[in-house]
DNA sequence: CTTCATGTTGACCGACCGGTCATCTATGAA
DNA sequence: TTCATAGATGACCGGTCGGTCAACATGAAG
């Protein structure tokens, strides 16, 4: 087992809830340490900044995110369309569970940091860029093999995948301000209607 | 002259700039001050504390705003339909010169807000979900003066309206994500398509 | 038993945070 | 001429920030 390793997990579990729940600047390398039990000086053993730690933090993220319920949305078998709404009831669920448990919707920790740092950090942004394209790129796929089987007509599949990714970062920003992750349900279905036209093959 | 308002138009405006361009936490009142040429003491005698200052930024924007291109957009003049693809070149055009002017992409700084601080505090972030609420509005009108003209078939115009606006923050967000504000352009177009049908009146 | 790498501890650093306050100045009305 | 008020000044507060560091514990390899 990886007791070697356990300190750094917790350091990382503890700053991703944090992260998520509140901010990038507002919670301080104190206070993660604190929660995860851990010395400052054992934390810098472990990441030699906080940039770094945010760095190891969305990797985490992004790896639970792709092997859990987005792999479970995008599921080959489940037909091209379909896997649209079940993204949108995933997200709508977690924030729901988050809600109920916390009181506040937390967002998409990835969403949360973009706006927050893109900025000022290029690293990070580019970083949070890379999560967007491969989240973009399973829009992309459904939306191809909807046209295969003819469920849709051809579409700009890359233009509108992109959007439907921005949608769903939209109804998550806007059921966050409003603080009802009913929102997301509400207007998730609009993302099927969803269209980028071809450009004209002149 | 409002020459005994000056100073703090000035805290105001260099607060609303910074904001923006960065975000609410990394921005001190040490750096408003020293950048508008104000003493702290005298920040302190025209806000009470920083999220004052904050919910102060938030009316001014949305004010300059909503008299701004948004009211240019959503013209009662132009055809509604016409008035969504204003809105989103309004954003473009506002972003591009941003970005060509100091390289980044600021985002819209009410959904950057939102998303840093709506878990915080929840003053701040009524405060935002009424901003959003008011531009949801444009969009309804908009969509229900396309529906008696005939240019659309009836939908949900007031969800249409929200998931609209979501659609156009999240744009703007994949956009700053991506530091590129042609993003706005190339996707943007789809809002048109975004349909919330009216629920079965059964 | 020694060596070395991995990890832990907690005191410590300068800089900065949001915010306070006593003091001073400028203005305009009585 | 007096007086009240609005505003400006900058030193000061306790606390926190991200980050450093030398000393120490542990355990496996030689």
């Amino acid at each position: 087992m990886n007791v070697e390793h356990d300190t750094r997990t917790r350091i990382l579990s503890t700053a991703r809830e944090l992260f998520h729940g509140r901010s990038y600047a507002d919670v301080g390398i104190k206070e993660i340490c604190d929660l995860a039990k851990v010395q400052k000086g054992s934390f810098y053993h472990f990441f030699p900044s906080k940039q770094d730690l945010a760095m190891a933090v969305i990797d985490d993220m992004a790896d639970d995110w792709a092997h859990g319920f987005v792999a479970e949305a995008f599921d080959q078998n489940l037909p091209p369309l379909e896997r649209l709404d079940y993204m949108i009831d995933a997200a709508y669920y977690w924030q729901k569970a988050a809600k109920d448990i916390e009181g506040r919707m937390p967002g998409c920790l990835f969403g949360n940091l973009a706006l927050e740092i893109s900025t000022r950090d290029d690293v990070l942004r580019a970083k949070l860029n890379a999560v967007f394209d491969k989240a973009s790129r399973r829009f992309h796929e459904a939306l191809d093999q909807a046209v295969e089987l003819g469920e849709i007509p051809p579409l700009d599949s890359e233009a509108t995948a992109s959007a439907m990714l921005a949608f769903l970062e939209g109804i998550i920003l806007l059921a966050k301000t409003r603080n009802d992750p009913e929102v997301i349900r509400d207007l998730g279905s609009a993302i099927k209607t969803l269209r980028i036209e071809l450009a004209h093959p002149n």
